[in-house]
DNA sequence: TGAAGCTCTTGAGACGATTCAATAGTTTGC
DNA sequence: GCAAACTATTGAATCGTCTCAAGAGCTTCA
């Protein structure tokens, strides 16, 4: 309504618009009493600079767009932590925005972010090879991929899924365990797929002792973790596996769920390894063993990508930045036969 | 870099600028052969329309802030979830931003939300009464007070937290308990002070037979919760209450912990009631009894009386909208001595 | 004294879209 | 046959800021 401009500003203050605009960008270059004259004026109008026609001056915004697969997974709420802490040094804003594993969604997203003219894109795509990709940069907006490996073409950071797999399923092997089930959202993403690659590799390494079973969703929350859990339960002990390796934590705390409500103690009855380590598995009905991913690492590193490539884009080269996991040991999977 | 503008389009289009955004934005006014020409000309030159142009000349963007208090808690993603609903449906986008309780980040963010000239604001604010509230309404950017009873200069959005301290109360003492503690964090965070008031009066309610205990902290985090804990743990069995009501479920996660790694059982040695409902209270390792708030529905209706103040200024009436919380109960707080 | 070298300030021209009055071209009605 | 009415298109002004060449005013020094 009453916003006031930059032309108001100057009239008060009895100098021209391109004097205020020094005044806000070169304040330097202005003499002390023109300044101060300015000033002034901004205070008494309560003149709120408009970034809008700025950046329409300039180009790019200074907000970088991060979309993640499900806002409600802790998980990227701590990616989003550490690429906000590091935006912030740097006087750019991150806006969040959740695809929740949807291409349609993911699709809309990324159109407002481009017409937008954001500084940049960093997300975890609902698909390996998304095909806009190339489009997208191509247009100019660069994109750095987060927890999923670029095809070289782009920067990524990731964490090892395949390594994180064949961790959990290889615990779980050691642990004596002999019938396995993986519970996963669907091959399409990605880290599902690694994580499942892993593990079958684990498996194999075992040489034929050990079965793996798989039970797919179409997306990795908590309650198709409880889904699937009660199909598990409901399982003939004899057929039954006495392990799970779930996708992420949240499918890990909610198949434990379904295990307690139809009577079935974890570990002694079903040992379950999630995968993130969000803060929340530790605390879960049974503390949750898992396999850590550098959370915030990962946001700060990913922006970290970003800004470089932005700002010096001649300079930069893409990289591919992989974290390795670590294993986290937790009563979920504590010994319950003596091997 | 190589952004295409209507211009270009134009010229490739044999037509003039004004007629793109014809076809763009009225494209029923544009004859069928000329409006094909401008898409294929669009479909060639890969033109993304230029958002920041558009709302430089508009005025407002079809952007809304959400500032939340912690983005780690499951609440604010799901009142984000519920706000992020609606807006979809309104051709809007929801910026999310973390002041994580720190009035400095609060500050910044709206600065920069202001800057942008953002349609509107929803936001849980760190102090009851913020200073900035009138001013930056005055300026021209509506605000809605998320969880926060307004003072009646503007919209609000909240759940009347005295009730649920008070529901919370009662309930602890009906199951017996004689000594309870206040788990909560700073009392100018106007939530907590609520809860708080609620369950001294639930306490005051039953005549002096009752004694509160309050332990506070600067946060309202799992970790405050744990050391919380671990201080009332660390109490002799004679001084240490045998109920505790934490301001929200972080706080009771941590501070379940907290009674588990000090071998103190829950809730035989220790009740425990938390607040807010969050799908990880009922995954907890000891499932959490909680007061619910609507959480979605929180969100969904702050951004409805935000679109409705935007879009019809003239008839709107500021509104303080409240909602009843409601008691549920589970494992932590099941009877622990016959009464 | 006047040229040269400062320091400040100015004002016009972008940036990319939207909007609207004006116009050109077509059809209708009498 | 000509005015009126309608349709389709144009072009210029506008939004609020930044940038930069140009100019104004002052000091310095030969």
């Amino acid at each position: 309504m009453a916003t006031t401009n930059i032309k108001e500003v100057a009239q008060l203050a009895r100098v021209s618009v391109g004097t205020v605009s020094n005044v806000l960008n070169r304040p330097e270059i202005v003499s002390p009493a023109t300044r101060e004259r300015v000033f002034e004026a901004i205070k008494k109008l309560g003149f709120v600079r408009n970034e809008v026609a700025r950046h329409l001056r300039a180009g790019r915004s200074r907000t970088v767009g991060l979309v993640v697969l499900d806002v409600a997974n802790p998980f990227f709420v701590d990616v989003a932590t550490g690429a906000e802490a590091v935006a912030d040094d740097h006087d750019t804003m991150v806006v969040l925005c959740n695809s929740a594993g949807d291409s349609g969604r993911e699709r809309r997203h990324l159109d407002q972010l481009e017409q937008q003219r954001v500084m940049g894109v960093l997300i975890t795509p609902v698909e390996a090879e998304p095909p806009w990709l190339e489009e997208l940069v191509a247009r100019g907006t660069p994109v750095v991929l987060v927890d999923s490996p670029a095809t070289g073409l782009q920067c990524s950071v990731a964490v090892d899924d395949r390594l994180g797999g064949q961790i959990a399923g290889a615990h779980l092997i050691e642990r004596g365990h002999r019938r396995i089930v993986f519970v996963g959202g669907p091959p399409s993403i990605k880290q599902v797929a690694d994580r499942q690659a892993g593990v079958t590799s684990a498996v194999a390494a075992a040489g034929g002792a050990v079965e793996l079973l798989t039970a797919t969703s179409p997306t990795l929350t908590v309650a198709e973790g409880r889904a699937i859990g009660e199909r598990v339960a409901a399982l003939p002990p004899s057929e039954r596996p006495t392990a799970a390796f779930c996708a992420n934590d949240m499918m890990a705390l909610g198949f434990l769920q379904a295990m307690a409500s139809n009577g079935l103690r974890v570990p002694a009855d079903m040992a379950i390894i999630g995968y993130d380590d969000i803060d929340f598995a530790a605390a879960a009905a049974v503390p949750l063993s898992s396999v850590r991913q550098p959370r915030e690492l990962l946001g700060r590193t990913a922006i970290d990508l970003l800004l470089e490539e932005v700002s010096e884009p001649e300079e930069h080269r893409h990289r591919q930045v992989i974290f390795q996991p670590d294993l986290v040991i937790r009563d979920s999977t504590a010994p319950h036969r003596p091997i």
